[in-house]
DNA sequence: GGCTATGGTTACATTCGTTGTAAGTTTGCA
DNA sequence: TGCAAACTTACAACGAATGTAACCATAGCC
């Protein structure tokens, strides 16, 4: 498992550093008063290091987010005697927040994340990246759950389950941090919003 | 209401020169393979004059895509005596694709709304842009609903029920064009979408 | 231990998006 | 006619991003 030559150990030293000076420089100057020469200089390499190790300035934000989709794939694909759609995309989404919560986001400490969830908020164009990374992994949800009810659903009718219960957990989500309520709240208005996006208002 | 300067009606034709050529230069080469300076001289102006009218590369396509809130937040405003969230959210969404289907995007033609659509679904970046102005518009809409029920609704439920219609609609728009449907199915997808975000699968 | 291919880093040059500035030109209006 | 405001323009500059070729450390082999 640890396999890991020198050589892979200091590369991943430096693209470790560079995500982090990255992280803090933007959390000090601004997203965009923040050049790449100045991040390379802060990790002590040259100006093209940065790119051989990140496609975009952007990316070095999100290039270590990790891929969020296998966990609810699992779910999806062991899906239980008796369970409905509704329930087995629960399941799903309840695996997935675990596991964030376990994980974190690119394996950022707490203090990190919270870094992490400004900057974004801060640039536009960085929400716009979150918003287009939650819809790739909408998208393989729905097909998960097609795989796991092919004879009960549809491609439209998984993908607007999927995109139901994604966008009021989302909306909701995003209300709540927008009203700066603590965590307990936040996370109850998490569940209000996939309840409402899974079985509508009525529930 | 036609009180249009002969300098104004130039500074206009120079914006529509510019927005013309940029969506036929995108769908011609691509839209990363297109220079701004191409761009202002397929419309016979200098670089900088693209900027005077645009903020960026990306607005040019985006910019006057116009404010799609007004009509839906009109029929929010306008609640019916008997009605239900659902219904009316029902029917602020109707109203609203009854305006996009007579006005368009951008005052396009329909040959130009096809190109706009391949260009955005092209690159990544365009993707993200837009799913950023859907969410825009998502919370303009959450917050008239909120206005309509004040006493049925908190904040959160308004986002999630929002959230969850747009994202059903979204979701089953986008897979129906994924799935390469006509027109007539698209618009069944899209029905059928917004019918799973507002009252959940069992509907 | 030395040799060598590999992979990562580096400086350098270049393209393009974007912004600021100052000067020119057209237009609206007194 | 003349002046001020609004637009356009050329020019300079900065930063993101990419390609290239030289350079250096390491891994693997003798």
């Amino acid at each position: 498992m640890a396999e890991e030559s020198r050589r892979e150990r200091k590369k991943r030293l430096v693209r470790r550093q560079l995500a982090d000076a990255a992280l803090r420089l933007f959390s000090e100057r601004g997203y965009d008063r923040t050049t790449v020469a100045q991040i390379a200089a802060a990790a002590d390499v040259a100006t093209k290091t940065f790119f051989n190790h990140f496609r975009s300035k952007e990316d070095v934000l999100f290039a270590d987010s990790g891929p969020r989709a296998p966990v609810p794939l699992e779910v999806l694909a062991d899906r239980q005697p008796g369970e409905t759609v509704a329930d087995l995309l629960l399941r799903a989404y309840e695996a997935m927040v675990s596991d964030y919560l376990a994980e974190g986001v690119g394996r950022r400490d707490p203090e990190g994340m919270e870094l992490f969830r400004r900057v974004i908020m801060s640039e536009p164009a960085l929400q716009g990246r979150a918003l287009q990374l939650g819809h790739e992994l909408q998208r393989e949800i729905a097909d998960g759950l097609l795989r796991a009810f092919p004879d009960e659903l549809d491609p439209i009718s998984a993908a607007a389950a999927v995109g139901a219960m994604s966008g009021g957990a989302q909306a909701a989500a995003l209300k709540s941090l927008e009203l700066d309520q603590p965590p307990e709240e936040f996370w109850a208005a998490l569940r209000r919003g996939v309840e409402i996006g899974l079985r509508g208002l009525s529930g």
